[in-house]
DNA sequence: AGTCTGCATTGATGTATGTTAAGAAAAACT
DNA sequence: AGTTTTTCTTAACATACATCAATGCAGACT
């Protein structure tokens, strides 16, 4: 087995429990790839049915729009699933693109991995089920955020929920996360330094 | 057997085969309710783990913001799901309303209904799996929508969508699901009618 | 060390959308 | 049928954020 994955079966571990034994029955479903920054792993387009979960670096997934402006759907960081749905669940092709921000080791798992490994290791369903719900549930409450936050209640949550990412990745990313412009955000930035500095 | 539950039982056979003395197995665990018009289903704060398909009628989620403004997060028409997320995985209080915008007619399932009902009829489980990815993927086109495309472009992106909808709710629910004011949307309406005018 | 390239900042100006307020139209209620 | 309530429209005005353009800065590359 890739001593790679080691870090995969502890997240497994983590969340459902997983004997090594068992783990080792559904290893030969992953395979362990890098990726270069900056290296592109999905265009608009494509058809790609495979799942990736993030070991180290960072992936992200955005659209571009007609205009040429690129827009952030997610960002991956470590111990972080992505997936392209429509490829995934039918065969389409990908609405959006996805690429490596950093230098970035994933595990690959292909689109019924999930089922296969539940043959020999059923809670795994409880871990997918769990993944996806949570997924949703994030998601809501980002769209929650787009519907009624400004640029500066946006940032100030962004930062809060991601202090990690916040430092990794450049602010005209975290821009287009936030669906605004890298003018306004420097600007949102200032602001709430003259803020603090009043407090 | 609840002579209700069949629209449910044609919308499960439609999606995975399941015989009807499978269905059967399984819809002791199934409950059927009615909502009025307006009645309100989950508060925000409440803990519910429960599921809703809608046989009839028509559900929103949403949330209030400090201001008093109502976001609507999602619609649920007849055969959609609509679940509170926080308390289906983690017994946390919701952050969102749930209420009833026609009277409705709902099968409630708890939340570990599909655990329960894959011992007797495994392939629900790729149900569960299609029904939390495609929710995924539709997730992931709204919020795309809410970062690159104006009002206009939403709005069009909704009747097309949602044709449906767009007749059977007030219109200050669809701007409330845009991110725009019914004002700007009454604007968007009226420029649209001007330009269709001149085609 | 010097040149590039990408990123962040700032200012002047523009615009889409929000706000407020009023009236019209439609729907709900008695 | 008439009254009340909700929804939709319109207009004048306000504002948050976008756009455009210039400058500074820092890391990458030779």
């Amino acid at each position: 087995m890739d001593a790679l994955l080691e870090p995969f079966k502890i997240y497994l571990q983590h969340k459902v429990s997983i004997t090594d034994e068992q783990f080792y029955l559904i290893s030969d479903h992953l395979k362990v790839k890098s990726f270069e920054k900056n290296e592109m792993i999905i265009m608009k387009g494509d058809i790609s049915s495979r799942g990736y979960f993030v070991l180290s670096g960072l992936l992200r997934s955005y659209s571009i729009d007609n205009k040429g402006k690129t827009h952030i759907i997610q960002f991956a960081p470590e111990q972080w699933w992505l997936s392209e749905r429509n490829g995934m669940l039918f065969n389409e092709p990908s609405d959006f693109f996805i690429d490596a921000i950093e230098a970035t080791k994933v595990v690959i798992v292909h689109k019924d991995f999930m089922n296969e490994a539940a043959i020999h290791v059923p809670c795994i369903n409880d871990l997918n089920n769990n993944m996806l719900n949570n997924s949703i549930r994030f998601m809501q409450k980002r769209i929650n955020m787009l519907l009624s936050a400004t640029a500066e209640e946006r940032y100030l949550n962004f930062i809060t929920l991601y202090p990690n990412l916040t430092l990794r990745v450049p602010q005209w990313m975290i821009a287009s996360y936030l669906g605004i412009t890298p003018e306004s955000l420097s600007r949102v930035r200032k602001d709430l330094a003259h803020k603090q500095f009043r407090t």
